[in-house]
DNA sequence: CATGGGGGCTCCAGCAGCTGTAGGTTCAAG
DNA sequence: CTTGAACCTACAGCTGCTGGAGCCCCCATG
């Protein structure tokens, strides 16, 4: 099953993404240009399509794409240590803990905001009055 | 004190922007065209200084500029009723959620993938594994 | 074997929301 | 009056795509 060759189209309906994104990837250098038809059309492997899934999946997990491509350095090197490998899905972690907290935050602030503003005039709005007040910024840091 | 006027740099700070983050405001029409000196640099009342804090604000509170854009519309017409003000926050507090609820799905994701993987070879790394394979993907909807 | 249409190709512009740079001017402290 | 930090405009660039124009290829049907 590895000896198939996907058009562009295909392989873009198969991880779910645009072919203009597969195209972009090329573009960048995160996938390898890939083999040609004698009409100058991308004909992708099994290999080449399972690079693009690496992608689409680490970027549904919200790396970045630069991030991707130090992980796909690194598994093309399979005999070195992962730690590096680790330490960027544990920066990834913690920044998604961060996000996740400050997110919290936000809804609970967004939540008083609409409570306390039901069929009123914008005069008494209060999510007109909570963003315009620093005082009532719940977490405050600037 | 609202007689007092800023630069540029001093509401910068103040609000904790860039500078040129300002300018860009103005450019886009977020903000109103401040005075000039005769020289022609920019000063700030306390006005403007407000305004521009209500725009921060609202970023950090994950506003979109033109979520804000309207939020400001309205707030210069303050006799009218704030239900549209309440929507805009009400589709944000969802979007919010929703963004939660994403975000801890792959903390999760994230967590089991660094905890399988402590001190190995790249060969057997759980994080180059998982990238690799839909088949260990929680929310599966490709 | 011709043809039509669906997909492919390249190149380029644009989106949000800034950020940085170049090259010049102004302001205020000393 | 000098100096240097902060200001000015204009424009390019960033991430991560997405869409369009204008052309070309592939293959199923007649």
């Amino acid at each position: 099953m590895d000896g198939q060759t996907l058009t562009i189209g295909e392989l873009a309906r198969k991880v779910g993404c645009k072919v203009q994104t597969i195209r972009y990837y090329e573009q960048i250098g995160l996938l390898p240009p890939p083999d040609r038809t004698d009409g100058n059309q991308r004909r992708y492997s099994g290999q080449e399509a399972r690079r693009l899934s690496f992608v689409r999946h680490g970027r549904d997990l919200g790396f970045s794409l630069d991030a991707l491509r130090q992980l796909l350095m690194l598994a093309d090197h399979p005999d070195q240590p992962c730690e590096t490998a680790d330490q960027i899905a544990e920066r990834h972690l913690i920044d998604i803990e961060r996000r996740i907290d400050r997110l919290s935050a936000l809804k609970v602030e967004l939540q008083v905001m609409i409570k306390q503003c039901r069929g009123n005039e914008i005069r008494s709005c209060r999510v007109i009055e909570v963003l315009s007040d620093h005082g009532h910024c719940l977490n405050d840091q600037h």
